[in-house]
DNA sequence: TTAATAGTGTCTTTCAGACACTATGGA
DNA sequence: TCCATAGTGTCTGAAAGACACTATTAA
């Protein structure tokens, strides 16, 4: 019994699949596309494809986002100008997930601040900006189902970000590379879906060592009083870290 | 350009490796196998094999764990008398990681009490509990590597446990059925490698709602005198977590 | 002036860490 | 008796949450 036996392997195909979060109008986002071929023709799905046999994991996932949305992705360090932050998810065999073949799904997660263009993608098929509230959660049990098993991809995608900006800088992947710390709290108030005291976060976010670093100038691009612009500082982990309220 | 055309995919292999930890006599232990045919002949590696085409990737490792341990998996909740946890860790697939073939492996994490047998695993190859910190760190360059890309699962899977019983009640999965807060503290101290105060640890752990529930009796099997028995209680989460000591 | 957002200070509670002290068994 | 471990109490400092108050712009 083997364990690596090359002549006797079963063939699987190996794809990945991007859950693209960003923050638009206060709410949190989800890249989806159109499919345009059966199965699931003309259902949303998460962007994504085949593994190519010379490339690696996370080189496949970047090249997807790049076709999609045009940005270049940064898998270790935190973003830059052009940059998303993008990291790997989970892994998804069941072996019925797609009706036609064994597919393993290597899903990625990225955080993409306010694109642009509203519909992103040089590709034919459509593509969306969709809510994160109106796919997912205890919504009406009409609404428009994702194609495979991508709506558990997205689940989990969503409960990582919400995870992860907790003990981690990765909000700032969120914003431009200038920000107010306003917006910044209109960040993690649209991901985690909650109203944050704006004093208390701001004593706590310029408190926390190496998560943001003046840049010098002010704003007033949110009315009111002019705001300090800082950029992301080059921490990664936060300590303290920013604590999710409870229930 | 289609993105799932079953006629034209690239073939891969898919696999599971598992990196089953305990703990043994005060240290974090990692279960390897040696391998007995190229590549890597002779060399230490984790346990894993080819996931089979009809069976889902939490499944292959199930199966992987029990042929290798005796153990029953629980990815779920918590584990109970002969059963571990177990969970996806990351899935590891660059083009060159094994010499012969594009093989994707999707590593899992198993947590287990320490088990009875020191050479655990029916199989004809041989099997040895390593305590990781002769594996992973900076230890002399000499040391035996193990074979593929299996050192870097393991520090991957290693820091997840590390940061995973934080947040979780997981430390209970390398416990007995029944155990001290002692015994407890004992395995945060070997998964860490730290000391930690008895007196604040048992209160923070007595504190921590749902940790832990009295089973009635208690055990001197530590010495001194007689510690409270406990089971793993119902809670995941941790609130408030046990926090790492910094640095 | 009013409205809106930015930013500071102050109080209370919770909790982590240090550590004195008591409790209860075995050798 | 001594020694080991179990378990409680008490103090201090850090930080979260509530919220009064000031600052600076645009309309």
């Amino acid at each position: 019994m083997s364990r690596y036996d090359p002549s006797a392997f079963p063939p699987f195909a190996v794809t990945v699949d991007l859950v693209v979060l960003t923050v638009r109008e206060h709410e949190l986002c989800a890249l989806l596309v159109r499919r345009g071929e059966p199965p699931f023709q003309g259902y949303w799905a998460l962007p994504g494809g085949f593994v190519r046999p010379d490339e690696g994991l996370g080189e496949a996932a970047s090249r997807e986002l790049a076709e999609e949305t045009g940005l270049r992705a940064h898998s270790t360090a935190g973003q830059t100008a052009a940059g998303a932050h993008l990291e790997q998810l989970a892994t998804y065999g069941h072996p019925q997930r797609d009706p036609r073949m064994r597919v393993v799904s290597v899903a990625h997660l990225a955080l993409a601040p306010d694109l642009p263009t509203p519909k992103p993608g040089g590709d034919a098929r459509g593509a969306r900006w969709a809510p994160v509230s109106e796919l997912l959660g205890p919504g009406p049990a009409d609404r428009e189902p994702l194609a495979f098993d991508h709506a558990l991809i997205l689940a989990d995608g969503v409960e990582r970000a919400r995870s992860k900006i907790e003990y981690s800088a990765l909000a700032t992947a969120f914003c431009a590379e200038e920000f107010t710390v306003g917006e910044l709290r209109r960040v993690y108030e649209a991901v985690w879906g909650v109203v944050l005291d704006p004093r208390n976060f701001h004593r706590k976010v310029t408190g926390t060592p190496g998560f943001l670093v003046p840049s010098g100038g002010t704003t007033t691009r949110q009315g009111g009083r002019p705001a300090q612009l800082f950029r992301a500082g080059g921490a990664t982990v936060l300590n303290p870290p920013m604590l999710r309220p409870e229930s």
